[in-house]
DNA sequence: AATGCGGGGGC
DNA sequence: GCCCCAGCATT
């Protein structure tokens, strides 16, 4: 393992406020996906302290686009645990600092051997598949026997002289040769080494046994616009996007076919909306995302008058919406207006 | 133990 | 299309 690393923004880096952040924004991320967002959080908040002070919405807004938005809200729970209940010290001890609101295991490993030099084995994606393949280990990763067995395995071939050194050098490994597709067996110096090489296996390694089925969800997002304020609801159910902001929502089970005459009968029957003028309707969007995939158009309408049933939502001007952080499926069509 | 949570990139 | 990515919280 010696010419497989990767540079990157916080390597070789010791402060564990500077870990954690990258840490925390590379959870089910690609490295190139994180980079810009990190050197973002660290240039606008370079202490904990100061991220803790940042209100809710600027903080959501660095988020934006990044994903799995729960991520951003123990962000900040956590860094305002740390600011202002425990005098802006972060925690030294493996298990104080698992107790942090959004860090596992993996995460407490990181900031534990990176920062502190303690000998924590990391267990990543990339992990789970060197150690897999090198030992020729069948078990599946996402049960919870796989996850005890590799974290075991991880933590005895760990080199607790240096395991912040071993961890980097384990994940890069993984990164760059011991890739998911098409490895670089060929010129692997652990090559002779490797169980899986040498049973033909490397490319059935590591099993899953979960399988994803994908929902199919329609989103038809009502523009409603009164005296240039724009109508925008924040999303709170246990659902995607949960804390992200939104427009008037009328989600379906099936496609709508949207036109003059079935928005005007829909503002009418539905909100009790008779004078409006509809102004566009967009081509359907679509947003493939995990787990689901995301359809649906935007229907601008232009109001004569606030019914009755939009009276308590919040009304905004175009300068404040702008700060406000929305999904993908919405920044993108209010980009391409 | 099972489920849900974003968005992007490689093939 | 499908799989994976410096995973975690909740039920």
């Amino acid at each position: 393992m010696h010419d497989n690393k990767r540079e990157m923004p916080w390597k070789g880096e010791k402060d564990p406020y500077r870990i954690w952040l990258s840490e925390v924004i590379l959870q089910q991320t690609r490295v190139e996906q994180g980079w810009h967002y990190y050197t973002r959080f660290i240039e606008n908040y370079p202490t904990i302290r100061e991220l803790a002070a940042a209100p809710d919405q600027e903080v959501f807004k660095c988020w934006e686009g990044l994903g799995y938005y729960n991520r951003c809200r123990n962000l900040l729970s956590t860094a305002r645990t740390i600011a202002f209940q425990q005098n802006g010290e972060f925690p030294v001890q493996y298990e104080d600092i698992l107790a942090l609101k959004g860090v596992g295991p993996y995460t407490a490993a990181a900031i534990a051997s990176f920062a502190y030099n303690q000998p924590y084995a990391v267990v990543d994606g990339n992990v789970f598949r060197v150690l897999a393949r090198f030992f020729n280990i069948g078990t599946a990763i996402d049960s919870t026997a796989g996850k005890q067995e590799f974290s075991a395995l991880a933590n005895e071939v760990l080199d607790r002289k240096q395991p912040a050194f071993f961890n980097q050098a384990i994940m890069d490994f993984g990164a760059t040769v011991c890739k998911p597709v098409a490895p670089l067996c060929a010129s692997c110096p652990l090559r002779s080494e490797c169980a899986a090489y040498h049973n033909g296996t490397v490319n059935q390694l590591p099993v899953k046994e979960k399988t994803l089925n994908r929902k199919h969800r329609w989103f038809y997002y009502f523009l409603f616009e009164y005296e240039g304020k724009w109508l925008v609801q924040q999303r709170s159910a246990k659902d995607i996007w949960q804390g992200l902001f939104e427009f008037y929502l009328l989600e379906t089970e099936a496609a709508m076919k949207w036109d003059q005459a079935s928005v005007s009968q829909w503002l009418g029957e539905q909100m009790g909306i008779r004078k409006a003028t509809l102004v566009s309707v967009s081509p359907v969007s679509v947003q493939q995302l995990t787990h689901q995939q995301i359809k649906g158009q935007f229907i601008h309408v232009q109001l004569l008058s606030i019914p009755a049933s939009l009276k308590t939502q919040q009304w905004l001007r175009p300068a404040e919406v702008a700060g406000l952080a929305f999904p993908k499926f919405i920044t993108q069509f209010l980009n391409g207006r």
